[in-house]
Formats: C-alpha cells, sequence, structure tokens
DNA sequence: TCCTTAATTCAATAATTCATGAAATATTGA
DNA sequence: TCAATATTTCATGAATTATTGAATTAAGGA
C-alpha cells in the first residue's frame, strides 16, 4: 500500500457515520449487506448513507455490486489488512517485543 | 476504544505528514525522537510539524515529553493496539477465516 | 544579561468536507 | 407504460482544516 492510498482510507473511516458503517461491514465479513438495511441499523439517512459509502468505495474499503433494486456492500477484507499491515511496518525495528506485543514464542 | 476516540485517531493519521510521522515513530517503537530530527528526517517546516504533532497528541497516537531544549515524542502503543482492535473487532463474527485470516491453528 | 537554538503559537488566507433536501436514475412488477 | 421502491446525484451554505511566515516562548551557555 503507498501513502496516498493510506492516507484515503483512514480519511474515509475518520468519520462518525463511515466508521459504523465500515464496523457493521467487518462484523459481516465477506457477506454483502444492501443499502437500506445499513441506513436502517444505523439510522442515517439514505442520501447521507450514499455520500459515505461512495466515500469507502473510492479508498478501496468496500465494493459494491448492484442486485436488482439494491445495491450490496461488502467490506475488502485484503485492503484492511493492508492498511493495518502499513500502520505496523518495520514496527519497533524488527523487535515487536518493544510494542509489548507478545510474540509467538511466549505463547 | 470509543468511537470518537477512533474517529479522532483516524483523522489525525489520515494526512500525509502525520502519516509519514507516525510510521517513522513506529519504527522507533517505544524510543522517542525529537522534534528537530522528525523535522530534518522528513524535511517538513517546523511550524507545521509542531501542528502535526499536536494533531497526533490530541488523538492520543503519541506522547511528548521535553528534555532540555528538546521535545521528544514517541508512538502510544497502546493506543495504536486499541484502534487496531477497534477495526477489527466482532470481524466476520466471530468466524476469522472467513476473513481469509490465518488463524494460529493452520501453522 | 545577551545570544543562539528548539519548538510552538498566531493570524490570514485557501481549500476541503459535510448535512440537508429536492431531483434524478435504476429496477421491478402490475 | 405507470407506480412503487432503492439508491444516487446535485446545489447550497456552514463548518472545519491546512499552509505560510512572522512572532513568541523556552532553555542553555558565554
Amino acid at each position: 500500500m503507498l501513502d496516498p492510498e493510506a492516507v484515503d482510507a483512514l480519511g474515509a473511516l475518520a468519520h462518525e457515520h463511515r466508521l459504523k458503517v465500515f464496523r457493521l461491514l467487518v462484523r459481516h465479513g465477506p457477506d454483502p449487506m444492501n443499502a437500506g438495511d445499513i441506513a436502517r441499523q444505523l439510522a442515517i439517512a439514505p442520501s447521507a448513507l450514499s455520500f459515505h459509502l461512495a466515500a469507502l468505495e473510492r479508498a478501496g474499503l468496500v465494493t459494491a455490486r448492484r442486485a436488482g433494486r439494491n445495491v450490496f456492500y461488502a467490506v475488502s477484507v485484503d485492503v484492511v489488512r493492508g492498511l493495518i499491515g502499513f500502520l505496523t511496518d518495520d514496527c519497533c525495528r524488527g523487535r515487536p517485543e518493544l510494542c509489548g506485543q507478545p510474540s509467538r514464542s511466549d505463547d
């Protein structure tokens, strides 16, 4: 992941409604939800939700697929993993124990 | 971590310079760097860097400590871990294999 | 005290982002 | 084709955020 992509993804997540949408989709995993259900579940106005879903999609965090009158959204698992990896790359210069991260050998 | 805290943290990271600063500090782990060294290493003007470091600190992602004329900054490892956990909480409703995350039993 | 270095704050401007509601588009079924 | 449902687009104005360079504060040493 490149810097500008990470900035876009983080900016997309940095909003109350978009973060709620994202976390809802994460809970659903690769299993999609349609826009109407998301709007009802989170009590977000349809036009606002559409605006926020578009931001998440532009950032690559979710994918959209139309099926009939509905548009289904799902989290892009690989992109999320890439983003998290980007944030922690080279953490502590390869000495993760400095971060207080239990290494597997601690199990 | 609560929603507003996560939004603040993500917003703090969603900027080219702040993300570079954050990643630099992550590489240094809990080992602090002073503002001048950060500015030189990333070629960011001191007043701009100060503005961005303040944003990272407000969001809780870094801590500052003055020592003589220098101010040293270090990443807040626990907050970062909390943020990442927040993004992936309840991922796939407890079935991480749906996310393509190899579980430890796959090792 | 004076000088130098380190870092932050401030003010002005520029640019971006967001909420809202009306209008438009897409799809389905009668 | 008409009506109903699902979703998106658009225009507006308000609020927030970023950039720049000058001024300021903090600290140490001569």
